[in-house]
DNA sequence: TATTAGATGGTT
DNA sequence: ACCATCTAATAG
């Protein structure tokens, strides 16, 4: 199978997380269609990645080879996962915002109750991470060898027109539109923090 | 539907 | 003191 993100240098890391829309993400007896991408550079020129500081335990994956698992915990009860891609030695990856469930909606289900419909199920970071079963003790697991309990597999027919904006939740770098979705899809994240908050 | 605050813990 | 977030509660 040829995956044509894993190639890709860091340097077109935006590419790399364009083209993973659409993929099939299956782990823990559910298959999900991605339809929201975000992209970290780890250039250096990208204040908003998790190694922008350099190299640390948390972020040491980022490091190696692409097709690697990065999940980190966040805000104390979530956790978010990364496909590491870009050379090695550079710190590129694309974080997984969205997707739909396509098989195992009753898993899926009872790992999200609070979830309100099935298109809800994996829409955010959190709730996609937490649909699949997907958790800190995967972090570091190969995604394209089958050794791991994820598994990616290229589009089941066309994708669709791509929208791009830019990233949620971040605090600098708003310049650039790095978050790429399925025009129109209905499990694309409806969170948009994009502006900051208003102080009290 | 839109907006807000609270939960909760690793990382720096 | 941050956060690549989610949910429940509130107001309209």
């Amino acid at each position: 199978m040829t995956y044509a993100w894993l190639d890709l240098p860091a340097a077109k890391i935006d590419e790399a997380a364009r083209v993973m829309l659409g993929w099939r993400l299956t782990a823990n007896g559910v298959v999900v269609r991605i339809t929201e991408v975000e992209a970290y550079s780890g250039l250096g020129a990208d204040p908003a990645s998790h190694a922008h500081r350099g190299r640390t335990p948390r972020n040491a994956v980022m490091f190696g080879p692409a097709g690697f698992l990065y999940v980190y915990q966040i805000y104390g009860m979530y956790q978010c996962m990364n496909i590491v891609c870009g050379e090695q030695g550079v710190a590129a990856a694309v974080l997984l915002r969205a997707g739909e469930v396509v098989e195992g909606v009753e898993t899926a289900r009872g790992r999200r109750p609070g979830a309100r419909n099935d298109r809800d199920l994996g829409a955010g970071p959190g709730k996609l991470t937490r649909a699949l079963g997907i958790s800190k003790a995967d972090y570091g697991t190969s995604v394209v060898d089958g050794t791991g309990p994820l598994t990616i597999t290229p589009p089941v027919g066309e994708v669709g027109p791509v929208e791009a904006g830019p990233r949620v939740g971040v605090t600098s770098a708003h310049d650039v539109a790095w978050r790429f979705w399925v025009k129109d899809d209905p499990t694309v994240s409806s969170y948009r923090r994009h502006a900051p908050r208003r102080q009290k």
